[in-house]
DNA sequence: CCACTGATGTTGACGCCGTTCACACCTCGG
DNA sequence: CCGAGGTGTGAACGGCGTCAACATCAGTGG
């Protein structure tokens, strides 16, 4: 780990941002600096500008993909989640079952904002547009189509209902850990998610 | 404004303040930095940390006090603008007047923001707590408290009421001006706005 | 098998930043 | 008038992002 045997590393660029994940994890963007994560790996700081062209910013960009991958991933899986815990009665495709993917999404949402503030931080501010597969605003816009299929949503009431829920959700993981409700303790945030889900149910 | 007459500035603390915002609303956080201002004000950069013990930080904080005031006297300018403008029937006090001042104030914010989103920024990340007469929240929680008092709001949804409705507000104005929403044409922008609006509205 | 070429990594430098310390100056109260 | 304390200066430190010139390696065509 510390030294390595040949002159190439191998990967370096992959180890880079392997690298910057980590920092980003803990400490956030301001914690991602080319200089420290090369020094890190044991190589030159102008080796990184190799794989990172247009520099710093290149890098946040990859650090902030990867978070984008991960959230989209674990909004899936908690929706996944959601869908097999209710081995209760409404089958599949039913309105409830649109409901509890939907809620499910925006809990997921907040909860993984909550484990990794710094990695949603550098997601959020270094994003250079969808990327297919890592998407969340693509999971959502599911979930809302979703509630339009199942009748839960008006078809005319549908435009900009994605961006309105995504609002909500968002600014309330904002709020909660880099903004004023930072100090809130776990009940107290579980009460305000509570109510904001509640508020987005009923009010789209 | 180049040389100064005396050995002594006067006020220096107001004038970095002045300096710092002036940097913040166009560029951001980023544009604050204290041997910059320092120096534009013919200054050296010691100076500065006279009159800001914790150096950046406590500037940055000075920025977003001032940011935060701005913001809750546009929130109140507009709400009583919203008032005036209602030469229409509805006397104030009925639940029509409570739910006017209280998209105004949404309105506002949003507004706010994407005129000054460089300020907005500052203001967001150095926070440290409400001061007395500069608290956009606690405007919110005047407007809730008049929907509560006018029946439009049960006693009884009442709490967290107010978070809910800021994250929907904050959320929408970051995505608009940081965010995946930054590109929006203004007509669009209008149409989450009040797709937004809507949905906290009745779903509060 | 070898020389060339392009990709990769190194060294050293530049300017800017935030921060600190020792020192100079100016103002004001006693 | 003098001394004390608030205010500003100069110089320095380490770290940052970035770049240009040079060194080294790995693979490919002759």
């Amino acid at each position: 780990m510390t030294a390595r045997a040949t002159y190439h590393h191998g990967d370096l660029k992959a180890a880079l941002v392997e690298a910057a994940v980590a920092a980003a994890r803990e400490g956030g963007e301001a914690a991602v600096g080319l200089n420290r994560l090369a020094a890190g790996l044991g190589v030159s700081a102008s080796a990184a500008y190799r794989h990172f062209p247009e520099g710093r910013e290149d890098l946040l960009v990859a650090v902030g993909d990867v978070g984008r991958r991960r959230l989209a991933e674990r909004l899936a899986a908690r929706i996944a989640d959601a869908d097999a815990d209710a081995d209760a009665e409404p089958a599949p495709g039913t309105a409830t079952a649109a409901r509890r993917r939907f809620r499910a999404s925006g809990r997921a949402y907040v909860e993984f904002v909550l484990d990794e503030p710094g990695l949603f931080q550098v997601a959020n501010r270094h994003d250079r547009g969808r990327l297919p597969g890592a998407d969340p605003f693509g999971v959502l816009e599911a979930c809302i189509a979703d509630l339009v299929d199942t009748g839960v949503l008006d078809e005319d009431r549908r435009t900009d209902a994605a961006a309105a829920a995504w609002a909500a959700v968002h600014g309330l993981a904002v709020l909660l850990t880099e903004g004023p409700l930072r100090r809130l303790p776990p009940d107290r945030r579980e009460r305000v998610l509570e109510r904001t889900l509640d508020m987005v149910e009923s009010g789209l």
